[in-house]
DNA sequence: AGTCAAATAGACAGATTTGTCTATTTTGTT
DNA sequence: AACAAAATAGACAAATCTGTCTATTTGACT
């Protein structure tokens, strides 16, 4: 046996300095709008380092959003473990979760979303990166109503998930988060719905 | 009295094809992808003519949304009268055409969450022409459901904005046409709920 | 101290960005 | 045919874009 499995990507400090200013300004100004000059002003880091470390700004996009979906994954998977074994409050603790992001200072709406449009080509690697963050996402939803009892619960899940996206577009136009307990209502009415 | 008010902006074959040319290409590659140069060579036109009518690439998006927006609301509101006044049948004629956009070859989402995303900052005008026709979709649902008598009427409404929405992104992400039926049968069971 | 990899500054390429300006030609209307 | 408005080509500015290359310096480890 062979020790710790290797990490897919190597971890270093410039890398992921790189990668976490990059994400502040992607997700602040937009993927195209934020030139590769500008994010090495900001992170006080040299060109040739960036490109000893990707390949290319889009390999970067895809890094940072990887990054971002394996975080935001992370905390979600907290948030249900600790709301409990009860559907309901893990679904509500989703939507909590929701509005306590669209309430920070910094809130832009989804950065996978904003990819997907900046993208709009399905084949590219952008897009497809950012759309696998969503199938994830759904698959978090699944597992709360399908042992909830749910019948048709992948429609379930998938109608939750177009209830977030929404909610989360509707948060990032209005600046409110309002929208966040539209669409908790919705979601718990479906699940009392389908378990009735 | 007068005769005929007056456009508020004059009609010009030029600035239509300009229009026109500029909505295939930014709705196929994106706002920011797409350039100047590329826009007049494909209409061909010359550059001062596209300066003459527009006062800047930022302008001629903002006309090229609202545009666009009014084709929409127009369809929806023909989708929705020829439906008859069967509230159920109206809501279900709007996901219809949502389907059916879905599976044209050259769909890319929404014109609209693609504008808020590429220009995030909510001053920016481009983000609040986008967010307006949203707004004026909602009405649109609104004078569908409150007739039918559904308790809390506006949150139903914003409730179907957001499975439109999300069901836009998922079929855009997914190249699946599947989420508009996905959407449709929430809606229906929520405004049957709302009715109930 | 010596070695080797990593990071640096900075020039450079070549293309592209939005917008301005001029001088000419086309077009439509009396 | 004469006039005026609209559209044209094309140069030009000044900045920005991604990516490459070189030569030098830094930092870590033995």
């Amino acid at each position: 046996m062979s020790a710790t499995p290797v990490a897919v990507t190597p971890s270093s400090p410039k890398r992921d300095h790189l990668m976490t200013t990059a994400w502040r300004l992607f997700y602040r100004d937009g993927y195209r709008a934020v030139g590769i000059d500008t994010l090495l002003a900001e992170a006080e880091v040299a060109k040739m380092t960036l490109y000893n470390h990707f390949a290319s700004k889009e390999e970067l996009i895809v890094a940072v959003l990887e990054r971002r979906s394996a975080e935001l994954l992370a905390s979600v998977d907290t948030a249900i473990e600790v709301a409990g074994k009860n559907p309901q409050k893990r679904l509500s603790s989703v939507f909590d979760g929701l509005k306590h992001w669209f309430q920070t200072d910094d809130f832009k709406g989804c950065a996978f979303i904003r990819a997907l449009s900046e993208y709009p080509e399905p084949v590219h690697p952008i897009h497809q990166s950012a759309w696998s963050h969503k199938r994830q996402m759904n698959a978090r939803l699944l597992s709360i109503v399908t042992p909830a009892g749910a019948k048709n619960s992948a429609q379930l899940a998938d109608t939750i998930s177009l209830l977030i996206d929404g909610a989360i577009v509707a948060a990032h136009a209005t600046g409110s988060a309002l929208s966040a307990d539209t669409a908790r209502s919705a979601a718990l009415s479906l699940l009392k719905s389908a378990t009735a």
